[in-house]
DNA sequence: AGCACGCCGACT
DNA sequence: GTCGGCGTGCTC
């Protein structure tokens, strides 16, 4: 008799993860089989084999023919332990549901399109980008490059050798609908790319999966977070292009990120190379890079000639600000200049932040809490203002406390109000709104070439409209108010607000012709928008990284989030102080924040209670995370505190 | 997920 | 007394 260790997936309530089933059969290890589970039938994975155990043990029903690649087998279980979370919850995630499903054909149907390489010449930076990437003996590398400075150019060229070398190449896109030429790219050197995204049905993706999982055939992978669980048995190259996104962090257990884990495979991988492109890498991933001495690759060339004039309007200024409320002269200025030379308007507005704060209109202060420097939040109902880090309340102010004005907002305004005075104004233009309420059917990927062919002259949006857009008719960058995610009362609301202003900018000038980019703004003296206005990254990152340090920030400490929830304020209040005390106790070199409401205090019929711990070791906040009681949620390494 | 166990309040 | 509410724990 055989024995072998299975994980079960999906959430199995006991303490243990791997049970120990008996076969008459030899197995191999990653074989997909069915296990008796109390009265019920579940799907496992063959971890390991094992001797006979103390206890009786149940037989395996039966083995499919799937097996999981030992590679993702070892990239399971390093997230599980890295997490902080059940191997059975990590193979639940990362394998394509309905494994045991009949699946009509899964045959290789893929459409053998060979077309002519029209790629352009390599400059200078781009060839010693590459030459330095393919020479050197570390695994990651930076590719730090301003927008349009051609990444991509680089990365197919990279992408070239590795498919000769007969290797596959896994690319990963922030959103995998903002980036339909990218695949085309790849398209033009490769037969074999796979395209992965969100509208693939169950069914598809478990071909792909077949498609993928035990073939040498090298291929080329475009997709998402998720697809660095493709079966791919001989990995190359991982691209991973705009690092900086947030959505390369998944929001749900194992909250990994995609770096941090796209790394660990590729040392996996037999040492495949991981290529990070980004014009405003985080913080934290340009910090680590330095520290451990990654090569810092930077693209400065821009591929079109930049012709861009970027003025800052100061909001506090009233006299900046003719009729108009929301648009400033320069900005109506610049708008009727490109009406009537027929070219397009984009107006970013950044709805996140603007609400729930109090800002003074004159002057620009904002309330904030005088133990933490971070703005108050106003909590309508019974409003009050609330610290969101020490839980410390105040009754919002008459007047501002600075100039002594009674124009306090505390309310802020959407896309809708724009879009509708932008009406207004330019009755006979073409204007489209994206953001969250747009529907699918109407969203900047389904209308990206009536963009493009310059039949829509007014876009308005959100974070949607501030990446991937490249219109060559677009002449006029308005952002109604640049810093009003500094608002947000976060520890990486800076780099946010520097990201996005850099990037709304970076949609200028993208045809060659003379762009304006109006920012408006509270603030335009904060180092965020300053450096973006100049493009600079690393005046930024000096500034920032000296922030994080007095803060006691990311990435000089780890950060381990903790939330809980229970019908009473009381109840979840007490809970929180009682994790909070033992954890001082049981714990040495930790530092506790809070408790205090979380964000969404009352969600659902739950109060919730959170606490931040640092430490500057990270393995003493797993250790917390392994062991935390009941109706305990937590994220490890979180990029926001709310 | 499903099912058993066990500890408290309501009830023929 | 005991019925049944559901919170807690276990399944190799």
């Amino acid at each position: 008799m055989n024995y072998y260790l299975v994980c079960p997936i999906g959430v199995i309530g006991g303490r243990e993860d791997l049970l120990t089933y008996s076969s008459e059969k030899e197995i191999t290890i990653g074989t997909v089989a069915r296990i008796p589970f109390g009265k019920l039938k579940k799907l496992g994975i063959i971890v390991d084999t094992t001797s006979k155990p103390r206890f009786a043990t149940k037989d395996i029903d039966e083995t499919l023919d799937e097996a999981v690649p030992k590679h993702l087998i070892d990239l399971a279980v390093w997230i599980s332990e890295f997490y902080a979370t059940r191997l059975s919850i990590v193979l639940q995630s990362i394998l394509p549901k309905g494994l045991d499903k009949k699946r009509r054909t899964a045959e290789n149907n893929f459409m053998k399109i060979k077309r002519s390489e029209t790629l352009h010449t390599l400059t200078r930076d781009q060839q010693n980008a590459i030459v330095e990437i393919e020479n050197s003996n570390s695994i990651t590398h930076l590719l730090h490059g301003i927008t349009g400075s051609g990444k991509t150019r680089v990365y197919q060229e990279l992408a070239k050798k590795i498919l000769k070398e007969q290797k596959s190449v896994l690319v990963l896109v922030p959103e995998i609908s903002l980036t339909p030429q990218l695949a085309t790219e790849f398209e033009q050197l490769h037969d074999r790319v796979l395209v992965l995204h969100s509208g693939l049905t169950e069914s598809q993706r478990h071909k792909n999966w077949q498609i993928l999982n035990g073939t040498e055939d090298p291929w080329v992978i475009v997709g998402p977070r998720s697809s660095l669980f493709a079966p791919i048995s001989n990995l190359g190259l991982i691209i991973i292009d705009e690092c900086h996104e947030p959505s390369y962090i998944q929001d749900s257990q194992p909250k990994y990120s995609t770096l941090r884990v796209a790394r660990k495979l590729a040392e996996l991988q037999k040492n495949a190379k991981l290529v990070l492109g980004s014009a405003t890498p985080a913080i934290a991933d340009y910090f680590i890079a330095q520290a451990t001495g990654t090569p810092v690759i930077s693209l400065n060339n821009t591929t079109q000639a930049r012709n861009t004039a970027i003025e800052v309007v100061d909001m506090r200024d009233r006299s900046s600000f003719g009729t108009h409320q929301l648009f400033s002269k320069k900005l109506l200025e610049a708008m009727n200049n490109s009406i009537t030379q027929n070219e397009q308007i984009l107006l970013f507005h950044n709805r996140r932040g603007t609400a729930r704060m109090s800002l003074c209109s004159d002057c620009g202060w904002s309330a904030e809490c005088q133990n933490c420097h971070i703005p108050f939040r106003l909590h309508h109902d019974k409003n009050i203002l609330k610290c969101h880090t020490c839980g410390l309340t105040q009754r919002p102010p008459q007047v501002c406390p600075d100039c002594k004005s009674p124009n306090i907002d505390f309310k802020g305004f959407g896309s809708k109000r724009i879009e509708s005075e932008v009406i207004k104004l330019f009755p006979d233009s073409v204007v489209a709104r994206f953001d969250g309420d747009t529907p699918e059917n109407e969203q900047l990927h389904n209308r990206y070439q009536d963009l493009y062919d310059n039949k829509i002259q007014i876009i308005i949006g959100t974070q949607g409209i501030a990446k991937g857009l490249d219109l060559p008719h677009l002449n006029t960058v308005g952002i109604i108010q640049a810093d009003s995610e500094l608002f947000i009362p976060d520890y990486s609301s800076c780099e946010r607000s520097f990201q996005l202003t850099t990037q709304v900018i970076g949609r200028a000038g993208r045809g060659g012709h003379k762009s304006h980019v109006i920012i408006q703004t509270l603030n335009p003296d904060h180092p965020a928008i300053q450096f973006a206005c100049e493009q600079n990254y690393g005046k930024f990152y000096d500034y920032e990284i000296n922030e994080r340090s007095a803060e006691h920030m990311p990435p000089h400490t780890f950060l381990l989030h903790l939330t809980t929830g229970y019908a009473s304020v009381s109840t979840a209040e007490n809970a929180a102080q009682k994790l909070t005390k033992e954890l001082k106790i049981k714990y040495k070199g930790i530092f506790v924040r809070g408790p205090s409401p979380a964000f969404h205090e009352h969600r659902g019929k739950l109060f919730y209670q959170q606490l931040t711990v640092s430490s500057s070791r990270r393995s003493t906040l797993v250790e917390i995370a392994k062991n935390l009681p009941q109706r305990w949620q937590f994220t490890l390494d979180p990029i926001n505190l709310l």
